[in-house]
DNA sequence: CCACCTGTAATAATTATAATTACAGGTGGT
DNA sequence: ACCACCTGTAATTATAATTATTACAGGTGG
């Protein structure tokens, strides 16, 4: 599964916890509101409870926030669902030719312009709070049923 | 090709123009310090020309730089290689259900929080340019030739 | 001319990704 | 104490994305 995908199906499942006051949801229900497999909301949910974002009992259906929306950023979202393996925004790179002067030392010579990269694009994300997600969408449902 | 790659291609191919004052190289000889397929780096500098960083001419072999290292930053280079089909950092998401209120609002509402992460990642790769890139190669390069 | 190259499209091979199956437990209601 | 239903996780299969390869119509310069 890719970060990416990991990331968003992480920060829906947030929001569906976050917004459903009404019965736990068991994966199943969750993945018909994603559009991916149970299975799937179910490792994305273990990422998130060892995080510390969300508390689960194993065989009970559902979980619940660990601590306010608030207090929850799209960062540590994101932080939560990165795996060991392969995290780096850029993948660079393949295979460069170890004989050639400039194969053997670009990659080091890119690692600060990435990591500085990356580091722009994870303090971006430190600004929004799921509740703010969670905000926006309630926002855009209440428009949904007065007008239009 | 993902953009990734196509990034550290370009990256790539770049700094060997710019540090091999030699004979031009064919796709070929630069495919073998990138460590891919001779195509990939015909595409690449394709892009590289339309964006107006490199010149080249159909049936000479290699390339020049269009104008000054200093004047081509990282994120031109990641914007030459950027295709239309949609790159975006996050491609959230796959496939949401429609019936489901937060399925149906969420990639709105995370629109703003990811484009301001995508924007955040570009500009700082607009601080770097080829030129930085180069020098740090060619540093490394002495280094390992005197110590060590 | 001719050997060698670029530029680009189309296809094949490979790899990454997501879906599925499987199963050992946990839970709560009855 | 049972049972239907669930979680958590690993292993496997199916599918989609990515890369390598083939192909070929030109351009170039000796």
């Amino acid at each position: 599964m890719r970060i990416n995908t990991r990331f968003a199906v992480a920060t829906h499942i947030l929001a569906l916890i976050a917004l459903n006051d009404a019965a736990p949801a068991p994966s199943e229900r969750l993945a018909v509101s994603v559009g991916c497999h149970p299975v799937a909301i179910r490792q994305v949910m273990s990422s998130l409870k060892k995080a510390g974002l969300i508390e689960t009992q194993s065989g009970t259906p559902g979980g619940r926030l660990a601590k306010p929306q608030e207090e929850i950023t799209l960062y540590e979202i994101y932080q939560a669902v990165k795996k060991e393996g392969d995290p780096a925004l850029f993948d660079f790179h393949p295979n460069p030719n170890q004989l050639c002067p400039v194969g053997r030392n670009i990659r080091e010579a890119m690692k600060i312009p990435l990591y500085d990269a990356q580091a722009a694009m994870e303090g971006a994300l430190k600004k929004y709070s799921l509740r703010d997600i969670t905000d926006s969408i309630f926002e855009k449902v209440q428009r949904e049923q007065t007008n239009m």
